[in-house]
DNA sequence: ATACGGTTAAACTTAATGGTTAATCCTTAT
DNA sequence: ATAAGGATTAACCATTAAGTTTAACCGTAT
């Protein structure tokens, strides 16, 4: 493979980073084109000349922020070990990855939000249906065991992921009531925490559920 | 008290509701003085007569609006009634408000992320400390007898709202992975099911506590 | 050598968009 | 009736931001 001046794309890879992170922070609305080339130590027309317009840049940036989470939340879903235990694994490893990306859900809800089309092109990529079939498959026995219908899945499945996702989402709200929480340490340490609260907390209503 | 052309302040008040709607839906950012002007039915002169910058009046419709929806809250736990129906009662309400509200919560969390300092005029104005001490003192025996310690009511608190906030907040994220919930009405139908999904998951959740 | 893709700086175009101005309207007080 | 003053308007202004253009530079492939 030939190298040219510039060996890989990594001025392209520099935008899209730049760009992620502009985003992230401050919205669609808010980002600025020359807030992002600055980031990415170019100028504006070369930011232009790899992606032509600013919906073009925004479409890709939240197309791979998206996959990039709905990912790692199927790929623990899908391993090959109990209901319980997945539930454990998931809350360590889903809020490890938000305590690095805090402002990544509050940003994708807020752009879905804005925009729903946004989700045409993403759709038909993510295995979704694949996960909510599989999943309740997968653990029948113990599910039914439960008393969880297929109908209450949805009502589970959210439950869930909000246990993890509605902190960071809601983390000003929380910093409003909790002032000791808007230290970031401390913040880290509340949603460790959360690990095995939230664990323990639905494991607990999953056990005892009334059938 | 003498009464000029406009008796009330209603031209005001029009401006006010029509910048509600529409920094409500299109946040900020992406909010624009004319729109508001349009739905309001005046011209962008007449608008900054009354509110000199969009700043104010984003500022004072956002005080309102994040008042309106805590003082629900507040309200609805300040009740003299068991935790337990306090529970029931709260994702009732809750719910219903957020229905009527559906783009609240996304509006108010973003906004909040975006600039954190929009607390700053509100937090003294806002019973939340009365409320967290409150709470946990009127339930004391209640709350010791599930093993509710002091130190876990800002886990059980957030625990509780996420129930009712986050399915709006992630609205268009659970549309794409449930497409039926798509239509309103079958979202609706979906959250005032939640209201008992809910209230049964914490309350089953406390009583089986491991203490 | 030369052709070409990546890159820069800078000036430019164009379409909003927030905010202002000067005049007009309307109601009430005198 | 008329003056005063708040309410309201149409037109205007200044700035910002997306996107373009142009001319030049530089390293590599042919």
């Amino acid at each position: 493979m030939v190298k040219y001046q510039v060996p890989d794309n990594q001025t392209r890879d520099r935008i899209f980073k730049a760009a992620s992170e502009v985003f992230e922070e401050k919205g669609y609305d808010g980002a600025r084109m020359q807030e992002i080339a600055d980031l990415a130590g170019i100028n504006k027309a070369l930011l232009h000349y790899y992606f032509s317009t600013k919906d073009q840049l925004f479409g890709a940036v939240f197309q791979v922020l998206l996959r990039k989470m709905f990912e790692k939340i199927v790929s623990i879903f899908m391993e090959d070990i109990s209901f319980k235990e997945k539930l454990r694994k998931f809350f360590d490893q889903h809020i490890e990855i938000l305590i690095k990306n805090q402002k990544l859900p509050i940003f994708l809800l807020n752009e879905l939000s804005h925009n729903p089309e946004l989700v045409q092109g993403i759709r038909e990529t993510l295995p979704y249906e694949q996960l909510r079939n599989s999943l309740f498959q997968k653990h029948a026995k113990e599910l039914k065991g439960y008393g969880i219908k297929k109908d209450d899945m949805p009502q589970l499945m959210l439950t869930v992921v909000s246990f993890s996702v509605f902190p960071f989402a809601a983390r000003d709200m929380i910093t409003m009531m909790i002032p000791e929480l808007a230290d970031n340490k401390k913040f880290i340490a509340f949603m460790r925490d959360r690990k095995e609260f939230a664990a323990d907390f639905v494991i607990t209503a999953l056990k005892n559920r009334k059938k």
